[in-house]
DNA sequence: GCAATAGTTAAGTAAATGCTTCAGTGTTGA
DNA sequence: TCAACACTGAAGCATTTACTTAACTATTGC
């Protein structure tokens, strides 16, 4: 379920949006309530859970109620899936340029 | 420049949008034109160089054009840059749970 | 030279996004 | 019990986004 697409389009739509980047940073150092994500961010307690609501969404962020607060916290397995993106693509890419280097090396040997 | 916020703004931005993750997919298996690179997208070719000066504009892809044709190539730094935040911030909340696992784990023992 | 090719640019448009305010609901503590 | 607190949800609005079409420029191959 995480290499799912649609799952996939979510995260990157989610981190795209520089308050949600700052709310996950937030998280990264430890769960938060939604009055403390806010916190720092000047935009309305509307917003913010606006935001976080997409966060939840993208299975980047899970939640949990406790009594009138709601506690976030970050889910390493998503960040984990939107970084596997970029490294496999990043991978390929390199790869592909090493077999390059190493046809050139070989055509030079020849002559 | 790398680790400039608004770069990397730019670059999760382009990544939001699931036909740039495709261009970047087909680029991470080499070069292509921008013709090319618009052939499996079911849209113009106006609006492949519209997402494809946003990639470019990002760092994320590179082009140069030869003659009449524009050769696209992935820009690997600027996929490391965006790898390397997600990176952070899950490595911060995981060393976090790690730090916690011992705190309880001691507190056990003194019981 | 000239038609086909490869891309560019501008203008317009429909839908999505990121807010705001305001009017709620449920929870807690004195 | 009741005011303060921590959200929640809906409606509205300005901006941005992701396209489209159409008119254009610059190369290339015959």
């Amino acid at each position: 379920m995480l290499h799912d697409p649609a799952q996939l389009d979510l995260m990157f739509q989610a981190l795209a949006d520089p308050a949600r980047r700052q709310m996950v940073d937030r998280l990264s150092r430890g769960p938060a309530s939604v009055t403390q994500l806010a916190e720092p961010l000047e935009m309305s307690l509307s917003a913010v859970v606006q935001h976080l609501n997409l966060l939840e969404a993208s299975g980047l962020v899970r939640t949990q109620k406790v009594g009138r607060v709601r506690t976030c916290q970050i889910e390493p397995k998503a960040l984990r899936a939107a970084e596997h993106w970029i490294n496999e693509r990043r991978l390929s890419w390199e790869r592909r340029l090493d077999r390059l280097g190493d046809f050139l090396a070989e055509t030079k040997d020849e002559n």
